[in-house]
DNA sequence: AAGTGGTCTAGACCACCGA
DNA sequence: CGGTGGTCTAGACCACTTC
């Protein structure tokens, strides 16, 4: 059950034990709730001293994979990632709250200099795909996405029609890339005219900004987008933990 | 500059140290890309070993407070980027993004008959307080903030000086509650003549609305807050998972 | 009382950065 | 090259949960 499967490469102990945890996790070999051995047990099978054992745990338990309660053990985590704290794309975000997601394009372009403040993070990575999407929630307008994609990671994907594709979809199916999370910062503020005349609200309307930085499983960047939420429309919801 | 001020109570070292470094942000003495002292000279400085002072910077560097430069040094984040994984109180939140919180009681009452839409998840726990509260930043005003408690669960709260307390505080060191969750709704919208005029903003200026649950470590519900931040200088940074 | 996670030590060697 | 963070060890004692 948990014999050695440790690899000697040069990968850190601590990452190895993080994988074959997660891999246990994956294969249904552990279970929600399911208590892990305790730290000094898994530091002598590992043959690894109880720090490095409790190296990799705790990055665990800040990804919301494991819990630790004191005293008593180390379980798996009953919900992996609270539903607030699940990314999701905006199709799957509409699902989700009961409304039929829906897309209309209103631009899509290729960049060959992105200038700096445009995606700061991207730009030393060749020409980006600028991709402007009015988003339509039972055919209403609720959102102004703009996603900025490094197409030399993805070619081909501006020749897509994304009317009626997910781009999340595109790039896990076709391109191979497993997203693993987002950072998101968001602001209130008010729609500029052409905004406003978009999403079909009054000037007086306030909206969510979302910027958003999307990394796979390597950190690399993937994606950012900047989405103008209708304020009366939308809200958002988020769980946090102490 | 970086003398010994650790106190010499139960608290573990490693999160003194956390918050000696906080309070040097705060206090303008360590300002965004200045270099740390290296972990080896601040385990000989505070007397601990480097593990704990690695254990204190990683913490920092979790919460984005600090960046690890391999090879380099450790430095103060240049973004500070708040809010995001942890539940933090008010006080909390000001600390790490470099701003010194204030407070002002505006009401602080005992509702013997909760109305049901005042907080239905409550109602059933008997009386409630309440406790609204100005919140400042860098003595500038930047939220309001309205607590309700079950005053049963925590008698002699009422009174308290909150003017200089932090509510949190006050739960987890005297009433030896465990914070443990708290879930988040998110909207925005415009101030109404009375907060407008209590955050000193024009009436154009959006704001954030956060109805926060804050759960306790058997899952009871411990707080109903209602927040209305100042949508021109507050924002939400959050890390989401697929 | 036994077993768990929480905190802490005093070293060691490796990997990376910058002068 | 010297100095930095990155990884790792083999212990120790404390605090909490469970019985």
């Amino acid at each position: 059950m948990w014999r050695n499967e440790m690899s000697s490469k040069k990968i850190p102990l601590y990452k190895q034990l993080k994988q074959i945890i997660i891999k246990k996790i994956e294969r249904g070999e552990l279970k929600p709730g399911d208590v892990l051995p305790p730290e000094r047990e898994l530091a002598e099978l590992f043959e690894m001293s109880r720090v490095t054992v409790r190296q990799a745990i705790s990055e665990l338990v800040n990804e919301y994979v494991l819990v630790r309660r004191h005293g008593s053990g180390t379980y798996v985590a009953e919900n992996k990632i609270p539903h607030g704290k699940k990314l999701k794309s905006f199709s799957e975000d509409m699902s989700l709250r009961g409304m039929m997601p829906g897309s209309k394009i209103c631009e899509k372009n290729i960049i060959t200099n992105p200038s700096a403040n445009m995606a700061a993070e991207l730009r030393s990575e060749g020409n980006l795909l600028i991709l402007k999407r009015l988003r339509l929630a039972d055919l209403e307008p609720l959102a102004i996405e703009t996603s900025m994609l490094p197409i030399n990671r993805f070619p081909g994907i501006e020749d897509r029609d994304f009317q009626n594709e997910s781009l999340y979809q595109i790039l896990e199916d076709e391109y191979n890339i497993k997203i693993i999370k987002a950072q998101q910062k968001i602001e209130v503020g008010m729609p500029t005219p052409q905004e406003s005349e978009l999403l079909q609200i009054n000037y007086t309307t306030p909206v969510f900004r979302l910027r958003q930085v999307t990394f796979d499983q390597n950190d690399t960047i993937i994606e950012i987008a900047h989405s103008v939420y209708r304020g009366d429309r939308y809200n958002i919801e988020t769980e946090i933990y102490r």
